[in-house]
DNA sequence: ACAAAGTAAATGCAAATGCATGTAATTAAT
DNA sequence: ATTAATTACATGCATTTGCATTTACTTTGT
């Protein structure tokens, strides 16, 4: 069935603001010496968890591939943002959590990024519902693992 | 200053569509054989332009890195989905235009992509206006190249 | 109990991306 | 007219990603 214009155009728009958005503001974390959204999303995840995390759900919360969340966790427990412990119940398994110094990296990239936020996509709120159309982006993914974000 | 909570709705929302809908699409142009959105973003555009284009109108258009636009053209070129020409007024451009068979690619690849836009995204329009949606992510970006899309 | 199937995570290798810089041509400045 | 600054595009090198496969358990089926 083909699309119709009006469906694509969301498409499109949402492209366009996504990719638009998304590389300014990892060029403010950047300048600022901190690292990317990505990262963010992962201590945020974590920083909540109270008691840490497996891989794999991470993976699902956070849309990632299974090798890419494998290595990126890697990553950051070489600069001690996040630690591993191994799981107990499942030999095949770990849970990571963050850390201290996970934490503070977390508050310093969301002084950045909060701020970003309003100014790229408050714009919104000006001419529409941010409301209505934060509630239809959320219509447009099957959410079985989502939870509620800062 | 703090963005407020409706305004982190829409953000978050935005990432997560974006990233679920665009993983889907991509795997099943995958699936069938064909390359991925990017690629279809550049035939698209190309295609469209009566007289080819340079590479710096794709980079701004599409909102890619110089050096990213650089290394596609390079790799579409080698398919023989586009061809380049020196662009004689100024020494150091070229105009990229889309080959015969570059078209043919891009309408095999919107037989599955048109499709699956309707399937992802049309989801927005059984409960929402996506006519105010569209304009809404529209008004997230500042616009000067912006051109219609199909 | 044992084999077969499934799940969690890691990894080798190839391709793509990011970053900085290079090259060549054009435009601006004095 | 020469030099300096800018623009268009390319590229070497490091990092990241994608893909396929591997390793190590766990669960299921008989």
């Amino acid at each position: 069935m083909k699309p119709s214009p009006e469906v694509t155009v969301v498409w499109a728009a949402l492209n366009v603001a996504h990719r638009t958005i998304h590389r300014a503001m990892n060029a403010e974390l950047k300048a600022n010496g901190l690292p990317s959204l990505q990262w963010y999303d992962v201590l945020w995840e974590l920083d909540r968890a109270e008691h840490g995390m497996r891989p794999f759900e991470l993976e699902k919360c956070l849309i990632f591939d299974q090798y890419n969340i494998s290595r990126l966790l890697r990553r950051m427990i070489e600069k001690n943002l996040v630690d591993e412990t191994a799981f107990g119940d499942d030999g095949r398994g770990k849970v990571v959590r963050i850390t201290a110094e996970g934490r503070e990296m977390r508050l310093r990239m969301w002084e950045i990024y909060g701020p970003l936020i309003q100014k790229h996509v408050g714009k919104i709120a000006e001419a529409h519902d941010a409301k209505e159309v934060g509630s239809a982006l959320n219509s447009l993914f099957d959410a079985e693992l989502r939870r509620p974000r800062q």
